[in-house]
DNA sequence: CCCAATTACTTGACATGTCAACTATTTCTA
DNA sequence: TAGAAATAGTTGACATGTCAAGTAATTGGG
């Protein structure tokens, strides 16, 4: 029997795959809007400044770390400066860096919103998986990880 | 020791899975641009027309077929009929429904992508992952996108 | 030490996605 | 069978994401 371009197993799982990808991930976006009033993206980067060690991270560091392109982040962290979620400052040792951190309103509202999404996760997602599948999944994640960093290593 | 808002595992099991949500899907959107130049949604679009029985679809059933919103297809099959990769025309039976269907320019387009896209896919998920995991896979993504239809019936 | 590259970020134009409000048709139902 | 409700889709405004080009500061080689 000739192989068309995939064989029946990689496809049933690749059309898997992607199914849960293009609706549980926007799905537990909007419901952080509906819970917390802001956008996914706004949570994404109020929780990674919220989880900082330091009080600020550069602009670019931000970005890579959430795989982001820097224009994304910084067109991103004009919108939530404009409403008060973060604030910027040039670096007094590099001025071409500026320095990234959460206002206290920001800080207010993710302490609200994570353990709200914390809730629509365990909901959506852990309640509903095994645990052999969550550590199935974690491998998963690994391998495909593994090699997006080799071979396109830009994003991430 | 008391439990925070969630579980170790659970917590590193979602990360794994936001991760390649985030950076395996739109890379492969990405790749689709380059070898075929046209977007992800024009991909997923043409893919659906080309591989239809019938010769065309009611507007918002391919909507329903994609679990997009009624409003998103509109815009997206305007866009792709001023390209010429797709046409509308109203349904005789019943004027307020609009029956779309793939041009041969369209068709051409895909029988070039769906092959190219296809090595993409096998590239960077199917060569990379056991058949121990697809199965895993598929199994989570059915009780994921069960515990959906009936919590959360709209997107699908 | 100077100037070419590199780095960090901004900007503007445009593609895409979402939401709410609206139009037009068809289908119920009283 | 008239009018209310449901259905199918459009539209416009706006949020977000991407790309290419530009600015400004720093670094590194000759």
């Amino acid at each position: 029997m000739a192989q068309k371009g995939m064989k029946e197993l990689d496809s049933k799982a690749w059309r898997a795959f992607h199914k849960i990808g293009t609706s549980l991930l926007p799905h537990l976006g909007r419901q952080i809007t509906v819970h917390s009033g802001i956008s996914g993206a706004e949570y994404v980067v109020l929780v990674a400044l919220y989880e900082l060690d330091a009080p600020s991270v550069h602009l670019n560091r931000l970005a890579r770390g959430l795989g982001w392109e820097t224009s994304r982040m910084s067109h991103q962290i004009s919108r939530m400066e404009e409403s008060g979620l973060v604030r910027k400052a040039r670096s007094e040792a590099d001025s071409r860096i500026f320095e990234v951190s959460i206002t206290s309103k920001g800080r207010k509202i993710a302490e609200a919103a994570i353990p709200r999404q914390s809730d629509e996760i365990n909901h959506c997602f852990s309640n509903v998986l095994t645990t052999a599948q969550m550590k199935s999944l974690i491998e998963i994640s690994e391998a495909i990880s593994l090699h997006m960093k080799e071979h396109h290593p830009i994003h991430n």
